[in-house]
DNA sequence: TAATAGAGAATTTTT
DNA sequence: TTCTCTATTA
C-alpha cells in the first residue's frame, strides 16, 4: 500500500457543500464578507497568491481580515475548504476562526479539516505516517508530568543527584532544543556543558525511551513531521500540492521548528499568508522567534506586506500611551496605530503605599465604576480586567475581592486537566485504552493505595523488563507467578482483572480509524456500543470499581469534596465525545476549560493570558522594576528580555478600550518578606500628555512606627529636590504627597546612588544589572537561613556557596546579601 | 508500607 | 508564605 492510494478520498472530500454554497452565495463584486473592511484589510483579503505578510497591530481587525480571506478563497473558488491549511496557536483561536468563517459564509464551516493548532495538525499528520519515524499510529502524547517522571528515571539511572539536577530543568532544556528543531546529534557544542555535561546524552536516552514507549512529547509532534517531510520528498510534494493555501495566525509566536515546518510546506507555491504583530511577541521565553516575522520578506522575496493600522478598539489617549512605550524598542517593523474615535480618558497612573493598598483601591475603583464615575457610563464587572505580570500578584486581589464580596474569575490558574485527581482518572482511562501505556500504569498501580510500594513496583518492573512486555503485562505475570504475594498481590490481581474487564467494555466505539475519515472530517460517526455500555458509563465504572472515587470520598482534607466535584465534571466532559480515545486525544492537546457562568465577574489574569482579549476597563497593577519588567527576564535575556517585557506592557495597555489604569506600590510583600519597590521604568516611558496622575484619597492613616526608618537615607532624598531627566511620571505621582513615606524616600535615595536614570534603557540596564548581581567568587555573603559563607561558583543567577555552618549549597543570588550589609536588608520599611 | 512531621527551597509567563 | 520532598515513626 502506497502512501497515497487514498487521494481519491481526498478529492471526493473536496466537493464540500460549504465550498459549493460559498460560490453560490457570493455575487461578483459585492461579497457580503467584504462588507465594512477598510482598504488595508481588503488588500490583505484580495491578495490571495504569493507570500503575504499581514502586520496587524493590536485591535486592527486581524481576525476579521483573516476570516474574510478564507471566505474569499472559497467563494471565488480559488481553493476548496480542504485545500486550505490554517494554523493557529491556541485551540480557542482555531475555534473562533472556524465559527467566524462559518458566520461569514452563512453556514457552519465544518469542511475545513486543516484548520487547527500546529500541534493538532501535526498529530493528524503523524498518525498517518507514524511508521516513518518508528512509531505506531496509536502513539501516546506525553504531557509535562509524564515527561518529568520519565526524565527523572533517566537521571537517577545515570547516578546523577536529581536534587541538584532536577528533571524539570532537563525538561525545559530539551524543550528548548526541540523548539529550535535540534536533535541530540545537532545540539551545538556550546550547549554540551548543559545539565552537568550530561544534557545531550540524557536527551538522546530520552528520545530512545520515548520510542520504546511508542510515545512522543509536544515538541516531537512538530519534529517528527519535519523529519518525515525532509526524508520523504514525494510525500512532502504531495502535501505541498494538497495545501494550496496556507494561513498562519500569530506568526510572531512561531519557533524555529514551526518555521521550518511552514517553510517546507510553502516551498512549492509560496501561497502563504502570515499574520502577526512583532510588537506583541511575548513568548520568546518558550522559543518564539521574533526573527521569523522580522525576516519574512527575506524568506519570501517579493512578499506583499500589508499593514493594518487603524485601531477599532481603544481611545486615542490609550493608543498614544501604548505607542509611546513600544517606541522604546529597537528592531521593530514599525506600525503607527491610529483611530478616528475619541481621545477619551487619559491613561490613569496611581501609586500606592503597598500591594494591599493597591488591591484595596482597585476594588473600590471597580465598585465606583459600576455606578459610573467621572461622568462616564457605568462599567460592570464583566467589562473589567486586572492584568498582572506574574500569577502570584493575583493573591492580593483575590483576598481583597473575597472580603468585599466582589465576584471575580481567574483565568489561567491551575488548569483543570493538570489537577491531580483529573490526571489520575485520565491515567486509568489511558491504561484501559492502551494497555502498554507504562507511564499511566505507573501512576495508578498504587493510587489509591493498594499496598504496592517501591518494592512491589520494582518487582513488576523487573518482570516486565525481563519478559520484554509492558508493565501491565508484567504485573499480570507477577500475579500468576505469585511473585507478589499477600495483600498487595490480591489487590494487584483485582486491578489487573479490572483493567482487562473494563477494556472489554471498550465496545464498538473502537472503530477502525482510516485515512479517509481522517481527511474528510474530524467529526466521527457515532458507532453504537454493541455491548450496551457508553464510554461515559464505562468511565464511571472504572472510577468506582478501581476504588478511586471511594479514595476521595474517604479523604478528610478540605480538598476532598472539590476533587470529587472535578471528577464529576470530567465525566460530564466525556459526554461531548464519541469514545474514550477521542477524549484522551482531545485532552492531550487541549488544556483549556472554559466555564462561562452567568454572574458578572471581574476578570483576573496574567498579561500573557490577556493577549487577544479586550475590555472596556483595564487595571495594570504592579508596575515596579523587578516585578514588571521582571528581573528574571532581564537577568536571563538582557536587552532582548527587557524589550519583550516592554511588548508585554504594550499588550497590556492595548487591551483597554476606554479606561486604562496603571498602578504601582512602594512596598510589596514577596515570599513573606517586605520589599521596597521602585516604580517601573516603563512608567517613565509613558508620554506625559496622555497620562493623568491620580491621588489616592485619605492615604494618610499610617502614623507612627517610623522612628529609625530613615536610616540610610541620603540628604537629597526628597523626590521634589531631585532633578531627574525626562518626563518622570512616577516623580509626579510622588509629589502627590503619597510618597512622602520612608520607603519611598529610601527608594529615591537608593536610586540616587546610581545616578539619574536615563531615558535609554540600555544604560538603565547596566546600572540595574550591577546593582543586582553583585557577587563574585570569593565574596563573603549572608543567607537568611544558612548564615555566612563564601561564594565558590557563579552560574547565571545561581551561586554556589560554601556556608560556614550549613555546608555547600546552591542558592539563587537574590536570597543572598553581601556580608556586613545584612541588617539593612528588608526590615525598617515594613508598614505599620 | 503509610502517615506524619519537619526541613528545605523557592517563585514568570504555557501551546 | 507555601509547597514539595525526605526522613522518621508507627
Amino acid at each position: 500500500m502506497t502512501q497515497f492510494d487514498d487521494s481519491d478520498a481526498f478529492e471526493a472530500a473536496a466537493t464540500s457543500s460549504l465550498a459549493a454554497r460559498a460560490m453560490a452565495t457570493a455575487p461578483q463584486g459585492a461579497a457580503p464578507y467584504m462588507e465594512g473592511l477598510n482598504p488595508a484589510q481588503e488588500a490583505a483579503v484580495r491578495q490571495l497568491d504569493g507570500p503575504v505578510l499581514m502586520l496587524a497591530g493590536a485591535g486592527t481587525g486581524k481576525t476579521r481580515a483573516l476570516t474574510a480571506r478564507i471566505a474569499h478563497l472559497m467563494a471565488t473558488g480559488t481553493a476548496r475548504p480542504n485545500e486550505i491549511l490554517a494554523v493557529t496557536f491556541t485551540n480557542k483561536a482555531a475555534r473562533e476562526m472556524k465559527t467566524r468563517v462559518g458566520a461569514l459564509l452563512g453556514q457552519p464551516a465544518e469542511g475545513m479539516p486543516w484548520l487547527g493548532t500546529f500541534h493538532a495538525i501535526c498529530v493528524k499528520l503523524l498518525r498517518r505516517h507514524a511508521e516513518l519515524v518508528g512509531l505506531k499510529s496509536n502513539f501516546t502524547i506525553l504531557d509535562m508530568d509524564d515527561q518529568n517522571r520519565l526524565l527523572k528515571q533517566l537521571i537517577v539511572a545515570e547516578g546523577i543527584d536529581d536534587k541538584r539536577w532536577p528533571a524539570r530543568g532537563l525538561g525545559s532544556l530539551i524543550d528548548g532544543w526541540k523548539n529550535r528543531a535540534l536533535t541530540p546529534e545537532q545540539v551545538p557544542s556550546a550547549d554540551h556543558g548543559a545539565f552537568n555535561n550530561q544534557g545531550v546524552k540524557l536527551y538522546g536516552q530520552y528520545q530512545t525511551r520515548l520510542k520504546e514507549l511508542n510515545a512522543c512529547d509536544f515538541g516531537d509532534l512538530l519534529l517528527h513531521v519535519i523529519r518525515i517531510f525532509q526524508e520523504n520528498e514525494d510525500l512532502l510534494q504531495q502535501y505541498q500540492r494538497w495545501f494550496r493555501y496556507i494561513l498562519v495566525d500569530e506568526y510572531q509566536d512561531t519557533n524555529v521548528a514551526q518555521y521550518l515546518w511552514l517553510r517546507l510546506l510553502a516551498a512549492g507555491h509560496k501561497n502563504i499568508c502570515c499574520v502577526g504583530d512583532d510588537d506583541q511577541s511575548i513568548y520568546g521565553w518558550r522559543g518564539a522567534e521574533v526573527g521569523n516575522i522580522l525576516r519574512f520578506e527575506k524568506d519570501f522575496p517579493g512578499a506583499h506586506v500589508v499593514r493594518l493600522e487603524q485601531n477599532y478598539r481603544s481611545t486615542g489617549h490609550i493608543l498614544a500611551a501604548a505607542s509611546g512605550v513600544i517606541a522604546g524598542n529597537r528592531g521593530r517593523l514599525g506600525k503607527t496605530l491610529w483611530t478616528d474615535g475619541e481621545d477619551g480618558e487619559k491613561v490613569r497612573l496611581i501609586g500606592h503605599w503597598d500591594g494591599d493598598e493597591e488591591a484595596r483601591w482597585v476594588g473600590e475603583e471597580i465598585e465606583a465604576m459600576g455606578h459610573g464615575t467621572r461622568g462616564m457610563d457605568p462599567i460592570g464587572p464583566n467589562d473589567i480586567a486586572i492584568l498582572v505580570r506574574a500569577s502570584h500578584q493575583m493573591r492580593a486581589f483575590e483576598d481583597r475581592f473575597l472580603t468585599i464580596g466582589l465576584p471575580y474569575r481567574v483565568i489561567g490558574g491551575p488548569r483543570f486537566y493538570e489537577r491531580m485527581e483529573i490526571r489520575d482518572a485520565m491515567a486509568y482511562f489511558r491504561v484501559v485504552v492502551s494497555p502498554d501505556d507504562d507511564l499511566a500504569f505507573e501512576r495508578i498501580v498504587n493510587t489509591p493505595k493498594r499496598g504496592l510500594g517501591d518494592k512491589a513496583q520494582q518487582t513488576i518492573q523487573r518482570m516486565a523488563r525481563s519478559n520484554g512486555v509492558s508493565l501491565l503485562e508484567g504485573a499480570r505475570l507477577c500475579v500468576e507467578t505469585q511473585a507478589i504475594g499477600g495483600k498487595g498481590g490480591r489487590e494487584l490481581r483485582t486491578l489487573v482483572d479490572g483493567l482487562a474487564r473494563w477494556r472489554g467494555h471498550l465496545n464498538g466505539g473502537l472503530r477502525a480509524v482510516g485515512p479517509v475519515d481522517d481527511l474528510i472530517d474530524e467529526e466521527v460517526e457515532p458507532v453504537g456500543g454493541q455491548l450496551g455500555m457508553s464510554h461515559v458509563e464505562l468511565a464511571e465504572i472504572i472510577l468506582d470499581e478501581s476504588g478511586y472515587t471511594a479514595h476521595w470520598q474517604n479523604d478528610k482534607t478540605p480538598e476532598g469534596p472539590g476533587r470529587l466535584e472535578n471528577l464529576k465534571e470530567l465525566v460530564k466532559a466525556l459526554e461531548n465525545f464519541e469514545n474514550l480515545q477521542g477524549f484522551l486525544e482531545h485532552v492531550s492537546l487541549i488544556m483549556d476549560n472554559e466555564q462561562d457562568d452567568q454572574e458578572p465577574k471581574v476578570t483576573l489574569m496574567t498579561l500573557h493570558a490577556a493577549k487577544g482579549l479586550e475590555f472596556p476597563a483595564v487595571f495594570l497593577p504592579g508596575w515596579e522594576d523587578g516585578l514588571f519588567p521582571s528581573q528574571r527576564s532581564m537577568d536571563e535575556s538582557g536587552q532582548s528580555g527587557l524589550e519583550e517585557e516592554r511588548r508585554l506592557a504594550y499588550v497590556g495597555i492595548t487591551r483597554a478600550e476606554k479606561v486604562c489604569t496603571i498602578s504601582f506600590a512602594g512596598n510589596r510583600r514577596v515570599y513573606g518578606q517586605w520589599q521596597s519597590q521602585m516604580p517601573s521604568r516603563f512608567i517613565d516611558e509613558l508620554p506625559e500628555d496622555h497620562v493623568e496622575v491620580l491621588t489616592p484619597p485619605g492615604l494618610y492613616g499610617h502614623q507612627g512606627g517610623m522612628g529609625g526608618q530613615m536610616r540610610g537615607m541620603g540628604a537629597s532624598a526628597s523626590p521634589v529636590e531631585r532633578d531627574m531627566a525626562g518626563s518622570n511620571l512616577h516623580e509626579k505621582a510622588a509629589r502627590a504627597d503619597v510618597y512622602n513615606s520612608p520607603g519611598w524616600k529610601r527608594l529615591q535615595a537608593r536610586q540616587g546612588q546610581y545616578g539619574t536614570r536615563q531615558p535609554t534603557e540600555a544604560k538603565a540596564m547596566t546600572i540595574d544589572a550591577e546593582a543586582i548581581s553583585a557577587f563574585s567568587i570569593g565574596d563573603r555573603v549572608f543567607h537568611q537561613k544558612f548564615g555566612y559563607g563564601a561564594v565558590v561558583s557563579v552560574e547565571g543567577d545561581k551561586l554556589g556557596i560554601e556556608f560556614e555552618k550549613a555546608g555547600s549549597k546552591h542558592v539563587v543570588g537574590r536570597f543572598l546579601v553581601a556580608a556586613g550589609q545584612e541588617s539593612g536588608q528588608d526590615d525598617g520599611d515594613v508598614p505599620f
